[in-house]
DNA sequence: ACACATAACTCGGAATCCGATATATCGGAC
DNA sequence: GTCCGATATATCGGATTCCGAGTTATGTGT
């Protein structure tokens, strides 16, 4: 019933930055390239050719859905999309597996354990 | 004369498990697929073609140098490798990223803090 | 009226991915 | 000592993905 989720797993940035802009809140796909590029402070852009290829497959994989057009929106031109169910649980799953990551690479990266000063 | 760490990020999944995998310690070329099964419970496995492609990356841009031959080593197969200074601080300095990032997704995906039952 | 930001989208060369395959050695079982 | 699976490095090439430049058009502020 499931589909496995680790079949998608890891996320490649720019999956895992699109899922990330939009698990907050929905957004359109110019919104998305903006809070991409505020998250890491200028220094990762989309640019709109990876975000469409991207954003096509996850519609396709159905991780993602476009909203019906918004009943108070001001710009028509805006196309809104909202994270499945699915995408919530392989983006929780995939930020749990980069957390172990991160924590592996601390205990690495500082070989040298200062005791309480 | 520092190269500029931020080119090279975000790092793919594959180029952050190889460096990942020689952070700790030097390892050949097949100990760095093994300790990348070992460490995603061989959810992920990196290919001989992926490693070697990305392995030649790394060499070319200075993040990676091969050691000469071990004077007490069994197997003359192998081949060590073993990170520069600068992909210390090239994985030190994504392994923030990702931290910020992780924090900033639980923000998100938990938005119903329960009080306590 | 003008300029610039917003917005979605296309195109195609470049880069990357990555399994299949090749070649050879090691180590243990028998 | 021979057999065999694991170890070890490497190449190849089709498939996939990346990603900026360019296109078209609308909104917004002056």
């Amino acid at each position: 019933m499931e589909p496995d989720l680790n079949q998608y797993l890891p996320l490649s940035p720019a999956v895992l930055h699109i899922l990330l802009a939009l698990s907050g809140e929905d957004r359109h796909g110019y919104a998305i390239m903006q809070e991409i590029a505020r998250q890491s402070a200028g220094r990762y852009k989309l640019g709109p050719g990876t975000l469409y290829d991207n954003l096509e497959k996850l519609l396709e994989k159905g991780l993602v859905r476009e909203l019906p057009r918004r009943p108070g929106e001001e710009d028509p031109r805006r196309r809104y999309y909202r994270l499945t169910d699915t995408a919530k649980k392989l983006l929780a799953t995939e930020i749990e597996r980069l957390d172990s990551l991160v924590r592996e690479a601390r205990g690495r990266l500082r070989p040298h354990p200062r005791r309480a000063t």
